[in-house]
DNA sequence: CTGGAAATAGACCGATTAGTCATTTATAGT
DNA sequence: ACTATAAATGACTAATCGGTCTATTTCCAG
């Protein structure tokens, strides 16, 4: 196995598909994008589905490793947060298409357990800092799982909000951000 | 043109399509759950495309019309809020293969000009609201359409967490209610 | 240089699709 | 009852798809 190619695969894919979506990305313009037969596609993924999560499992962890890039992971909870924030969005505004194409992934069909657990494994050190903040009050006391779908799609709706209507990047990257914070602070006791 | 036969089409189109995608719903089965011929379909829409664009648009408005009942557009922000926020995540839970439809749509590649623009006259009020309370200071001081977005992404999310995680759906929906309160919460000065 | 194994290519296959069109069926006016 | 018009039908078509298969090329050990 060529990794060097099954490279050439991926980011083939990940662009053309990220473009088009799935089922507008035939196999024949990956291989052909990738300079390669379709017959040899087929030789490193045994099908499409199979193509589609390799994919999304290298670009996932691709993401993960330069958002975790000398993050301190006993900062204050804000402070990680906004580690993770702006190292997030740098990344993702860097890289549309495979942003673009990771968005795709999570609300389609496609998905695997063992791939979604090797992602999981990955941020579970988010979900620890979750709960911990939670437990000592620091933020909202709601389901970690509310939580973490909060700061998901705040995330993928600022980078959606940037792209789409040309914004400025910082500041609303900044903006987006104190509402988020805003959103899980903890809720005054009222009336 | 049989107008209830239309219906049959549109109710026919939005469940299949809501449960199994666009690209994985023929058109033959939509005339076929519709009770009606292959040809029959394109006297009525002259493509697979218009057809998801007009039942796009019939289904958004029979939402507006249910969300908007009883509605007083001089309410108080908050209250507005809360009213659209009750009755449409109550519509959502009842009608979720026409949410989950309608979902699709936004983040499918398929969009007309003049649909999107019936569709923003009938949430202008919304706009409005959102306006006149930021000029106020009732809200954060930020663009438009990121507040929009803001209600729409949080919106979406707790139907789906709702959904996905057999939750309880009033009190998720009371708590996402408040958090998004806080995060439309002016930002306060600091440091 | 040689031979055999591994990798590659792309023509090809069966299946499926959106959309068409000749034909049949229903409707309505006289 | 008859005819003209409109509506409905589903077999059909051309195109495209994911995936296979065999012929060919590449590679390297001896």
């Amino acid at each position: 196995m060529d990794t060097e190619k099954q490279q050439k695969i991926i980011e083939a894919a990940v662009r053309l598909f990220g473009d088009k979506g799935f089922d507008n990305t035939s196999t024949q313009s990956i291989s052909k994008e990738a300079g390669i037969g379709t017959g040899t596609l087929f030789k490193y993924y045994k099908s499409k589905e199979d193509l589609i999560l390799g994919a999304y499992l290298a670009t996932k962890l691709e993401m993960a490793q330069e958002v975790k890039r000398d993050l301190d992971p006993n900062l204050p909870f804000r402070e990680l947060m906004h580690h993770l924030w702006m190292k997030g969005t740098a990344w993702s505004l860097e890289h549309l298409p495979k942003h673009k194409f990771m968005m795709q992934v999570k609300s389609s069909r496609y998905s695997a357990a063992d791939i979604s657990e090797k992602i999981q494994q990955e941020f579970l050190f988010f979900l620890v800092a979750i709960k911990a903040a939670r437990d000592s009050g620091d933020i909202v006391d709601a389901p970690l799982e509310l939580i973490e779908s909060t700061f998901g799609t705040f995330y993928s709706m600022t980078i959606d909000y940037i792209t789409n209507y040309n914004a400025d990047p910082h500041s609303v990257r900044d903006q987006a951000f104190d509402m988020l914070m805003n959103a899980l602070s903890p809720q005054q006791q009222e009336k």
